[in-house]
DNA sequence: CTGTATCCCCAACGATACTG
DNA sequence: CAGTATCGTTGGGGATACAG
């Protein structure tokens, strides 16, 4: 537990009072955060096939960041009737459906310049030569 | 430094290879980041005014973030000629303009359910009462 | 004015074993 | 099937002293 008396914790406190940006970024920092949004919303709700589209992460990591997610209202839990044992799917509330086009648009940010859009500075119009 | 070898680093190639959303969410994690690029982007290009606009940022802390930032072409530094001691500008690229109308629905995302807007599941209709 | 060097602490990621 | 418990390691944030 991070400790509420630490400058860490009240730094962190302060930014998300001063800008929802800062908590915003917050709750979609987190290594598989973006991906596992993407997957649900194309229809990947149970905790295995989430597993499957992410080979590599570990069953605790994965419960982690689907708690994270939850508890940030960007997703729920709905427990499939008359399964032994119980069936878990994953549904994106409106919060996180909203969340997917500005991942989408960021995907597309990073994408565009990787794909070797220039690098300029507007203020001096010069090219940044990338080594 | 990472270790290379680490499952840690591969976990974390592989998602960046996977989409460019990964490597975005990456690039703006960071607990000053999106603040750091907001200001510069009003006009507060130098060291110390940034200090102003973020009292509980330490000296060491605040110039790795900006060298990150700058690692990701999101900002450079540019020199103020005849200056002693030397003065530093911090201009955002493109690349970094792009960036904020991003964090500006990022922020807006936010800030529309911290102000009360509804959690609902699309998929079922139902209302999500949060505690 | 704009940093770097050093050290401390904690939280995130990961691996594995176990459970209703 | 969908987790929890535990533990090891690493990296980020922070404080402070010092430097060009």
């Amino acid at each position: 537990m991070r400790k509420k008396e630490s400058t860490d914790y009240a730094n962190e406190q302060s930014l998300f009072q001063l800008c929802e940006r800062n908590s915003a970024i917050n709750m979609i920092s987190g290594r598989w955060k973006g991906q596992i949004v993407y997957y649900i919303s194309l229809g990947n709700d149970r905790f295995h096939l989430l597993q499957q589209k992410l080979p590599n992460i570990s069953e605790a990591v994965l419960a982690r960041q689907l708690k994270e997610l939850e508890n940030h209202a960007i997703l729920v839990k709905r427990e499939i009737p008359d399964t032994i044992p119980v069936g878990i799917r994953y549904l994106l509330t409106n919060k996180g459906v909203d969340l997917v086009p500005i991942l989408d648009s960021l995907c597309n940010w990073g994408k565009s310049y990787a794909d070797g859009k220039k690098i300029v500075v507007p203020a001096d119009n010069n090219v940044i030569d990338l080594g």
